[in-house]
DNA sequence: ATAAATCCCCCTTTTTCACTCGGGATTTAG
DNA sequence: CTAAATCCCGAGTGAAAAAGGGGGATTTAT
């Protein structure tokens, strides 16, 4: 496993949340909803507020809201901005590394291993993933956010 | 990085081998030749030989012989034999490990992920490695290995 | 016999992961 | 005003993996 659970944790509470705009959502929604440790959450929202994902309201009836449109979030981003560089091997981001960049039989398999999965995760962007999330729930949603009127659960 | 320096040194090690074959060649000249410690690729190369990538040769004059067609060998084989499974997350792997397989969003996005990378690296084989290498050797190749008559260099 | 090689097992060091713990600051409800 | 709900912050921790190192036994060409 390559993708630390920072990584998929933060990309999951950003559909969680996304999936509930405009509200705020608190922690705990999302850490109940996922199955989460609520305080290392905490953490992870710190860098996703950081780096401008989501914005935080304080106080009783606080939460996170997004920092920007959906569709201008890409899960590349999230995932990068969360663990640092997703390439396979070091020299791709520092080519001093290892010294015989250029002369390296492999460095061209690293670099097409590092565009394809590259694209994919660029090519997923938030609103993508809350529209998967919105047909997994189904009908479930209803009952989490009832839309103001009593007439749903008996 | 999410590939292991283990795993690099031993593809870079098979190609080396691939590029001299049918001679078996000693781990020595694998390591000057890639500046890798002797003593590391002597693992690397137990691991490969258990795997059945290469055949040792013992003794004086030994080393290491491919164990089978360069163009049956894939680089996913070679990095999953050094460092297990290349899935981007675990659950991949093993649907057990955080409960929710089938019901999350981001699942789908892993696969995609695991199949753009998995399917650059089985397409890649050792021949076309050692193909890539002998470009870019050039002429330095006919230094290392003059095949028996002197009319090649100059 | 000797030198060149592979083979084998155990050991250390450093770093990273995935959290936990213990608070403090801010806002709203009553 | 007070209590509850939130976010905010930094330190610490236990296990695992990464990247080797040490030392020696075995096999074989010469």
């Amino acid at each position: 496993m390559w993708v630390s659970t920072k990584a998929q944790y933060g990309l999951r509470a950003l559909v969680e949340i996304g999936l509930r705009q405009p509200e705020a959502v608190p922690l705990k929604d999302v850490a109940d909803a996922q199955g989460i440790s609520q305080h290392y959450l905490e953490q992870i929202a710190a860098q996703l507020r950081r780096s401008g994902f989501i914005r935080s309201v304080r106080g009783a009836k606080g939460g996170y809201k997004l920092g920007r449109p959906m569709a201008q979030i890409s899960a590349l981003e999230v995932v990068e901005a969360l663990e640092g560089s997703l390439a396979p091997v070091t020299c791709l981001d520092d080519p001093q590394s290892c010294g015989h960049t250029g002369s390296c039989s492999t460095e061209s398999l690293w670099k097409k291993v590092d565009d394809a999965m590259r694209g994919v995760l660029v090519d997923t962007t938030l609103d993508k993933l809350v529209a998967e999330r919105r047909v997994i729930e189904g009908r479930k949603l209803i009952q989490i956010e009832p839309p103001r009127a009593g007439s749903l659960g008996v």
